[in-house]
DNA sequence: AGGGCCAATGCAACAGGGTTGCATTGGCAA
DNA sequence: TTGCCAATGCAACCCTGTTGCATTGGCCCT
């Protein structure tokens, strides 16, 4: 029998993922995208980058890096969060649901994203003739993981 | 009667304040401090350089202010942490604001910060063995007179 | 299987926050 | 008033992250 030069296993989680959001199914998004669902905690870019290149494949640029993250954050397969250090933090998304309502908590130890209960706060009272355009919460502090650490 | 060059006044809480540790007084140092200290919210490094060069004084090194923002760490007087976009926020340390039972709205056109009568939201709940370190509420858009400006 | 479109990539240059080394200055104690 | 040494100014540097543009490779269509 004949073995066409197939493309990537579909049954890989990342890879089904991948094409779950309709989208091209490339090397750098699904190394990226297994790496980030294997890791233990958020990881950096410069972390992510060394993890990526194999010694057998072809080397990942740094940019296309980047970019494939800002990509997956888009596509809300991963979330960003700055770290303690300044540095941005990326971690695989649990659930692909909508986190619209709810606010978020920041670790600022490891960077990790955790979704809590609370709803985000109601639209302040603007003086007249204010408008509007945008509303920030940023809760921070330290999950139990990285508090039980010390 | 001879008036002695005097040095600066020492009324002044945040000059008392530097006093208070045991360490030079400079102009960097108490500009800085007293810029933190009147501040309705934490800055940035850049907001604080900018704030801090007076029309009739002299200029202040962008390291300086860096090297003074960090001494105040060290010293307790002032607290340091990065923002959601990975850059870092400076503010005094407890004791100094009055700004607490409020939120605040800045205005993306002139920059201005705008006390809202709103209190802030209410401390989230949070899992077990979290510990919350800070909450800051972003709030912006245009004010009045931006607005009818066009 | 082969061709073609265009998104994704590689590469180089850039931007901004933050740090370091070193010569000079200015606070403050003697 | 003087002198010491911490604090400053300035230039060069590092690191994370972004942008412009030519090239490539996924994927759809035949
Ligand atoms: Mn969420
Ligand atoms: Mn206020
Ligand atoms: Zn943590
Ligand atoms: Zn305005």
């Amino acid at each position: 029998m004949t073995l066409t030069a197939t493309t990537l296993p579909v049954d890989d989680p990342a890879i089904a993922a991948l094409r779950g959001v309709g989208a091209k199914v490339t090397s750098a998004r699904v190394r990226v995208l297994q790496q980030l669902r294997a890791a233990p905690g958020p990881l950096t870019h410069r972390e992510l980058l060394d993890a990526v290149q194999t010694p057998g494949g072809m080397p990942v640029d740094r940019v296309t890096v980047y970019r494939v993250l800002d990509w997956l954050v888009e596509q809300q397969l991963a979330q960003k969060a700055a770290d303690q250090h300044g540095v941005f933090r990326f971690a695989a998304a649990q659930g692909a649901g909508t986190h619209d309502t709810h606010v978020h908590f920041r670790c600022a130890t490891c960077g990790g994203v955790f979704c809590l209960k609370d709803a985000p706060p109601p639209r302040p009272r603007l003086p007249k003739g204010f408008r509007l355009t945008r509303m920030d919460v940023d809760i921070q502090g330290e999950c139990a993981r990285c508090a039980r650490a010390h």
